[in-house]
DNA sequence: CTAACTGCAAAAACTTTGCACTTTT
DNA sequence: AAAAGTGCAAAGTTTTTGCAGTTAG
């Protein structure tokens, strides 16, 4: 709870130091996005804020990802069609994914840095971005189909 | 050359032995899916094979993917919106992937089971899947920014 | 007052689906 | 002959874009 407050309080000052402008709509999406458990996709964000907010669009929610994602502030999932988004842990971290259900977790272990660098000294690529995701099933999935 | 072509023989025992039929198309499109070098995309294998079969769809490019990723004998890998295919190695394995260009090279290092191991140990999940994916910019991609 | 933001609708891009026709077995 | 595959066009999804109207600074 109180690090949920103090990441949106974070989040409102990096925008306001970017001299983005503090709409109600926005400062009700970042804390959201600040608080929200689980990894949300735009969709869910956009039905969670509903109430608040009949009026808002999609198109928003979107603009307003983009804006914390542009910023570091925000890390992208990428799923087949449907990007889910945690905006508690920017950083890239591994994520498991449940085949079934979609439900997403964090992963424990994450990179050793030395394997990225290694990576950068054979292929002589400049790496800015990782994305580490295993697929399965969730415990509850796996219970459930056996 | 010989790897490709026992490639492709692979390829088509697997159909056979799955009562899957041979046709013109088929044979043409597994030809150019085990011996292509680098990570096409749906539209680019399309694009290879409409010198032999002009009337082919694109449908018929995803039809041919989704029957051998089935069969497990070709990796996805997705881009947002844009999911390319490697014939050759079916197996997770970690890429390398441009931001600017979009070149896709296959990592060298790769994951240790260990690591998967221990994920499922504290996540509960069972993981079936792997995708590890990192997002820079190539050698000409990095010279030519500088 | 001006520049930025919102919300709506339309557009985009890739992928999937339905169906009539053709081909393999 | 029956079952499966092809190709076309239409539909489906998520995300992006353009624009008029509204609001923050």
């Amino acid at each position: 709870m109180i690090q949920n407050s103090s990441r949106y309080e974070q989040l409102l000052a990096i925008l306001r130091q970017s001299h983005y402008r503090m709409t109600l709509q926005r400062m009700a999406l970042v804390r959201l996005i600040a608080s929200s458990e689980g990894h949300p996709n735009a969709a869910q964000l956009h039905a969670r804020i509903k109430g608040q907010f009949p009026s808002m669009s999609l198109a928003t929610v979107y603009k307003t990802l983009d804006l914390l994602k542009e910023l570091g502030q925000v890390l992208e999932i990428d799923l087949r069609d449907d990007s889910h988004y945690d905006g508690k842990r920017p950083q890239p971290h591994t994520h498991l994914i449940c085949n079934k259900c979609n439900k997403i977790v964090d992963g424990e272990a994450d990179f050793d840095p030395s394997v990225i660098r290694k990576l950068e000294r054979r292929s002589g690529y400049k790496i800015l971005r990782s994305q580490v995701s295993f697929y399965g099933l969730c415990p509850d999935c796996k219970r459930s189909s056996q």
